[in-house]
DNA sequence: AGTAGCACTATGCATATTGCCCAGTGATGT
DNA sequence: ACATCACTGGGCAATATGCATAGTGCTACT
């Protein structure tokens, strides 16, 4: 079910050094290529790596504004503001929560003025009752994974 | 600043099937294999895609549950929290924020009952005043970039 | 006009990597 | 004792990579 030790220093290695192929990552285990060749394929199929896609930064782009927005929803009209969220360029990921609101979502936008124009869009959709944004001024821990695979891959043996 | 159509179809390739490689993907586009190698050394030199990192599933790890929490700092106290949550596994994400909270992080949790614990880890620190955490149930729009890609691509000119 | 700079094409070549095969070994469970 | 499984270590053909070259069309500058 979760990951051993061989498979996290695997994966952080290769979050560490992407461009390395199987074939160095297996001398830097110390391993043999086909090891590392079936872990991956394990991992790969069990889903514990989605991929290796290109990780594209959004302020590269020309977004260089994030926030995040609560919406409160109409009862009843969560398919519908889910299918118009997904129409939006802007919205980059979407949540539905428990709690104050009931959806939570990632916009990016050109500038704070451009922002308007997102949350105007993303608003302008009979169904939504409410909503509230925070921009994000700073972003001290990007989003990480490494330290998690540390932990479920020290939970299961000792090294 | 921003990138063309090609670059914007060489991000959106790679994004879907990203074990191509560079001869691969300029068979694709039609273009040379210079090309694409010089594309994309530039794209990764100007910061528009950061690397090729595994992308995993905190899932699939046997982190199943995700959870937002607000919380609101004591004045002052920003730089220690920040360093506190760097020190917290399950703390894969952390943004500072305008609005009602100060920050704003991503959690994630083995279970809801071990939400508790990660919060109370979270939590359990001088300079925290306050937090307010909403579970994360379902994920309808999970993160993406692509229609981001071709919207910056396509601004630039008309294909 | 003339020219320099630039991006792209097209090609070649030595080296490295991949995918695939196999036989042997040690640990585990029946 | 025996089957199963993961790992090792090796060999092989096919492929991809890094690097270099020369030619072409376009743009910008003088």
């Amino acid at each position: 079910m979760a990951i051993d030790h061989l498979d996290g220093r695997l994966i952080v290695l290769l979050a560490r050094e992407p461009r390395i192929g199987v074939l160095e990552a297996s001398r830097r285990l110390g391993v043999a290529r086909g090891t590392v060749q079936a872990r991956l394929d394990r991992l790969r199929s069990q889903g514990v790596i989605r991929g290796f896609g290109p990780e594209v930064d959004p302020a590269a782009l020309g977004y260089p504004v994030t926030a995040f927005a609560t919406l409160e929803i109409k009862q009843g009209q969560g398919a519908d503001v889910r299918a118009h969220l997904t129409t939006v360029p802007e919205v980059l990921e979407l949540h539905t929560t428990t709690g104050h609101g009931d959806m939570l979502c990632r916009l990016v936008a050109r500038s704070n003025a451009d922002l308007q124009r997102v949350i105007d869009r993303v608003v302008g959709f009979e169904g939504i009752v409410r909503a509230s944004t925070a921009i994000v001024m700073e972003n001290p821990v990007p989003l990480r994974i490494i330290p998690l695979v540390e932990q479920a891959a020290g939970d299961t043996e000792g090294c």
